[in-house]
DNA sequence: TGTATATATGAATATATGCGCATATAAGAA
DNA sequence: TTCTTATATGCGCATATATTCATATATACA
């Protein structure tokens, strides 16, 4: 097996990449879990232009309403989203500009193929 | 409650959030997924900087040969790795700057709190 | 042809996940 | 208080996923 190069540190060439730490790769991959379902997404990209009540959410994308309360606790407990009170209507809308960053770029990114 | 506008088009305001066509759906999600588990964020991130055999990346990250095995594959499938040949070894490295782009991204996001 | 090494793969298992139903809770109106 | 509307939640089912073991495949070399 040839090497190019045999100067004195000869064994393996690693650089050591620094392994990441188990909080970051914990908070990382939780990140990419919330975008990595499409019900999610759809919610996620709805909200991205405007606030909707758990109804409207529902009603616009032809889902249940616990399957939409579900998904908004999930991303309410990530801090995704927040919402505001309006007598017995809650308002949600995102509460993470980075996530919908990469939610956007991914989506744009997608459709220029 | 009250609408600031009331012009013509007055029942609901949205101004149609576009729906995301399944397809799209389909390649976002799939991209997210590819990165919401911490073997492959694991894996990706020391491929980030340099090729890597598989045994490599098992040593390393102290994995079991066939979980490295599947996951490159799985990442394959995706085209975000693909790896050249030498004898019996096979050097995988990262084949996606997009998806290598987001992950850094938020892993920069995450150490920074 | 053998053997050795590196990697891939199929099957089995354990766990995680998304969804729906039914019901609980919460707030406002009567 | 009772009724209505909006939302949340516990539980169970079905499916998806990650990992492991055992084995298969592939390449190099003697």
């Amino acid at each position: 097996m040839s090497k190019e190069n045999n100067n004195k540190k000869e064994e393996i060439d690693r650089t050591e990449v620094e392994e990441l730490d188990e909080e970051t790769l914990f908070v990382v991959s939780q990140t990419f879990k919330a975008l990595s379902d499409p019900t999610r997404i759809r919610i996620l990209h709805l909200l991205c232009e405007q606030e909707m009540s758990v109804n409207q959410i529902a009603d616009t994308l032809e889902l249940r309403q616990s399957t939409v309360s579900h998904q908004l606790r999930f991303l309410k407990n990530l801090r995704l989203v927040k919402y505001r009170r309006a007598g017995t209507t809650l308002f949600y809308s995102h509460d993470d500009e980075h996530v919908i960053d990469l939610l956007q770029q991914t989506i744009k990114h997608a459709l220029h193929h």
